[in-house]
DNA sequence: CGGATTTGACCCGCGC
DNA sequence: GCGCGGGTCAAATCCG
C-alpha cells in the first residue's frame, strides 16, 4: 500500500494542491499517508482524485487502442483507408480524449512543479527565519558569556554551530534569563558564570542531549537517561539546577555501567494529568509493569512501569489515579527513550519532551514571580497547564500536583484535564481551538484510531500536537488538535488543513494564491509570529518534526520526495532518540543531509491519549482500579 | 511454555 | 540511628 501510496501521491501532489483553494469545507481533512483516507478527500474534490484518475486512465485506453489501430493500418493500405473512415469518428473522439488527458496531464505536471517551487521557497523562508533568529540569539549568548572557560566556549560554540536551528536552546535561553539572573547573583563567582552560560543553554540541553545520543547510541546501545545531560560539560549544570551531588557522581563516570544508567540523576519527570477510562494511557510505547505501591495519600495504587521496546531503554513511567478525581489519570515519565519509538508513541514523546526541555531550560520559572506557571509560553506545552514542581527550588510548586510532593525530582506537570488557558489566545493558530468543543474533550469512551491509518494530521492548536483525522475526532481530543494537514508530507493538501496550518501562513504569505483569498489577519499574525515570537520557531519545530514523521510514515514518495529530502536533516535525531522531540528536529542543519543511519519513521500515529483499541502499549493496569 | 503481572521483600534517601 | 516512604527486585503466579 505505501509504494502505491507513494505513486498515487507522486501524481496527487498536484491536484491536492490545486484544489486546496476549493475545499474549505473540509475542515480536518487529513493529510495523509493513507489510503483509506484519499477517497474520502477526493469526494469532496472534485479535482483531486477521481478526475486525476481520470486521465492516465483514458490515456491508457487510448494508447492500446491506437497502438491496435498502427497495426492494422500496416496491414494493408486499403484495410487502413477503410478502417479509417469506418472509426475515423470514434478515432477523432478517441484522440481528443488523448489529447484532453495529455493537456491535463500537463497541467497536473506545471501545478506540481509550481508546488515544489512553493515548497522550496517555504523551506528557504523558513530557514533563513532561523538563521536571523539564531543570529539574534546568538549574540546575545556572546554578550551574556561571563570569562568563559575557553574549552567551554569553544564547546558551546561548537555546538551552536552545529545545531544552528536548534528551536528549544533558543527557547530555554529566553526564557531562562530571569533565573539565570536569579542564580547569577547567588553565585557570582566566574566558576558559576560559567555554568549560567551552560544554563542560558540549557534550552539546548535536550537537543544535544539527543545529538549525544545519536552518535553514542551508535557506538554503544547504552541507556541514556533523558532529558539530563549527557554530555560531561552539561553535568554541573544539572548539578546546579538540582544540586544533589549523588545524581552526578552517579552520572559521570563513563557511563558503561548499567546501573550508572538505571540510577540516573534526579531526572525531570515529565507527569501528564488526563481524564482516562483506561487503566493506562496509551502513549503508543510498550511497557512492562514492575511494580506497584501504594502511595502515601492516595488510596489508588502506583504502578510502575519500564518501557520494553528496547531491553536497556531506561524510561520509566508512574501510573496513577488521582486520588481527588478518579477519572484521572496521572502519569509520569522519567527518562529518554534510547531506541526507535513506535510511530504511535511519538505523540506523547513528543509532548513530554517538550515539557521535559522546558523543565530543564526553567522556562516556566522565568515567567516571574507573579505569572502563574499555566501561562507558559512554551509552545509545545501552550495551552496546557503546566505546574512546575521541583520541591526543591521551584518557585511555583503547586500542591495540586499529587505526585511530586515527596518526590526531589525536579517535574513538570501536564495537566490536560482542564481548558487551555485564555492565554493561549496569543499563539498564532489558536484559531483552532475555538473549532472545537470543549464539552466533548475527554469523551475517551469513543476510541479513535490514532493509530489507524486515518489519522495523519497533526497540527498546532492550543499549542499541543495533536495527530487526528478527522474534524470528529479532534473534538473528541481536542486537546490534541492539530492539522498538521498543512505541510503534508503525501503532497496532498486538504484544504482546510492548508488554512489552518503554519505552512498555510507560510504559502499565504509568500505566494498568496488568487484563488485562495488570503487571511489577513492569519497572515499578519503569522507573520509577526514568525518573526518576533521566538515561541512560534519552537511550535513550528514541533509541528514540522511531527510532519516528517508523516511524510516518513507514508513512505515519503512521489511529491513528498522533494520535502522529504528537504525535511531529512531532521530524521536522524528522531531515528536515534524516537522521543520524537520536536526540538531535536533542528539537531540537525540542512547542510548535514542525510544520515545513512536513519531509521524512523515518526508518522502521527497514535496519540497518547486513552484508546483501549490500540493494541500497544500499556499492559493492562489492574492495579490502578483495584484501590 | 514463555512472557507478563503480582506482590512481598529489599534498598535507599530523607527527615527527625 | 531509626522510621518512613518511594522505588526496585525477583520469585511466584497468571495467562494466552
Amino acid at each position: 500500500m505505501g509504494e502505491k501510496l507513494m505513486k498515487m501521491k507522486k501524481d496527487k501532489t498536484i491536484d491536492s494542491s490545486s484544489s486546496s483553494s476549493s475545499g474549505d469545507e473540509e475542515p480536518a481533512a487529513v493529510v495523509a499517508a493513507t489510503a483509506s483516507v484519499l477517497p474520502k478527500v477526493g469526494d469532496k474534490r472534485p479535482y483531486c482524485e477521481n478526475d486525476d484518475m481520470k486521465p492516465s486512465s483514458l490515456r491508457k485506453m487510448d494508447l492500446s487502442s491506437s497502438n491496435n489501430k498502427v497495426s492494422a493500418r500496416s496491414d494493408t493500405g486499403r484495410r487502413e483507408a477503410e478502417y479509417s473512415m469506418a472509426s475515423s469518428s470514434s478515432r477523432k473522439e478517441q484522440d481528443d480524449q488523448l489529447e484532453s488527458a495529455k493537456a491535463e496531464m500537463g497541467e497536473v505536471r506545471e501545478e506540481n512543479q509550481r508546488l515544489k517551487m512553493y515548497l522550496n521557497r517555504i523551506m528557504k523562508d523558513y530557514q533563513e527565519l532561523q538563521m536571523q533568529f539564531y543570529d539574534i540569539v546568538g549574540q546575545d549568548s556572546k554578550k551574556s558569556r561571563a570569562a568563559p572557560n575557553n574549552e567551554h566556549q569553544q564547546q558551546v560554540e561548537q555546538e551552536e554551530k552545529e545545531e544552528p536551528e536548534l528551536v528549544s536552546l533558543t527557547l530555554g535561553r529566553f526564557l531562562t534569563e530571569s533565573k539565570r539572573d536569579d542564580k547569577g547573583k547567588a553565585s557570582g563567582s566566574s566558576t558559576h558564570g560559567k555554568e549560567e552560560e551552560i544554563r542560558g543553554n540549557e534550552g539546548l540541553s535536550l537537543a544535544l542531549d539527543y545529538k549525544f545520543e545519536a552518535s553514542k547510541s551508535e557506538v554503544d546501545d547504552e541507556p541514556l537517561p533523558n532529558p539530563s545531560p549527557v554530555n560531561s560539560s552539561q553535568e554541573p549544570k544539572e548539578e546546579e539546577t538540582w544540586p544533589l551531588s549523588k545524581v552526578v557522581k552517579t552520572t559521570k563516570s563513563g557511563g558503561d555501567d548499567e546501573v550508572l544508567q538505571q540510577n540516573p540523576a534526579k531526572k525531570a519527570r515529565v507527569c501528564v494529568r488526563t481524564r482516562c477510562d483506561t487503566p493506562t494511557m496509551n502513549d503508543g510505547c510498550q511497557w512492562r509493569k514492575y511494580g506497584q505501591k501504594i502511595a502515601k495519600g492516595n488510596p489508588c495504587p502506583r504502578a510502575y512501569y519500564r518501557c520494553t521496546v528496547a531491553p536497556s531503554c531506561p524510561v520509566r513511567k508512574q501510573v496513577q489515579r488521582c486520588a481527588e478525581d478518579m477519572s484521572i489519570l496521572i502519569t509520569t515519565y522519567e527518562g529518554t527513550h534510547n531506541h526507535p519509538l513506535p510511530m504511535s508513541a511519538t505523540a506523547m514523546a513528543s509532548t513530554t519532551c517538550a515539557a521535559a526541555s522546558m523543565l530543564l531550560s526553567g522556562s516556566t520559572s522565568s515567567a516571574g514571580p507573579n505569572v502563574p506557571p499555566s501561562t507558559s509560553s512554551h509552545p509545545a506545552l501552550h495551552g496546557l497547564n503546566v505546574y512546575l514542581s521541583d520541591n526543591s527550588k521551584s518557585k511555583f510548586y503547586l500542591p495540586n500536583t499529587s505526585l511530586s510532593s515527596a518526590s526531589s525530582h525536579p517535574t513538570i506537570t501536564l495537566d490536560l484535564t482542564s481548558t487551555p488557558s485564555s492565554s493561549s489566545s496569543s499563539f498564532p493558530f489558536n484559531r483552532f481551538s475555538s473549532a472545537y468543543p470543549t464539552t466533548s474533550r475527554y469523551n475517551t469512551s469513543t476510541s479513535l484510531s490514532f493509530g489507524s491509518s486515518e489519522s495523519n494530521t497533526l497540527s498546532w492548536g492550543n499549542g499541543l500536537l495533536t495527530y487526528g483525522g478527522s474534524t470528529q475526532q479532534q473534538q473528541q481530543q481536542p486537546y490534541m488538535k492539530s492539522h498538521i494537514g498543512a505541510l503534508n508530507i503525501n503532497g496532498r493538501v486538504p484544504p482546510s488543513t492548508m488554512e489552518n496550518s503554519i505552512y498555510q501562513s507560510f504559502m499565504q504569505k509568500n505566494h498568496q494564491r488568487p484563488a485562495q483569498p488570503p487571511l489577513p489577519d492569519t497572515i499578519a499574525a503569522a507573520t509577526k509570529a514568525i518573526t518576533t515570537d521566538p515561541n512560534f520557531q519552537s511550535a513550528l519545530a514541533a509541528a514540522l518534526t511531527s510532519i516528517i514523521g508523516a511524510g516518513n510514515n507514508g513512505g515519503g514518495g512521489g511529491g513528498a520526495e522533494s520535502l522529504a529530502q528537504k525535511l531529512k536533516w531532521g530524521e536522524q535525531s528522531f531515528a536515534v532518540n524516537g522521543n520524537g522531540c520536536g526540538s531535536s528536529f533542528f539537531n540537525k542543519s540542512p547542510s548535514t543531509g542525510s544520515q545513512p543511519g536513519s531509521s524512523i519513521f515518526l508518522p502521527p500515529t497514535a496519540l497518547p491519549f486513552s484508546t483501549p483499541k490500540s493494541a500497544s502499549t500499556s499492559p493492562s493496569d489492574t492495579g490502578n482500579h483495584s484501590s
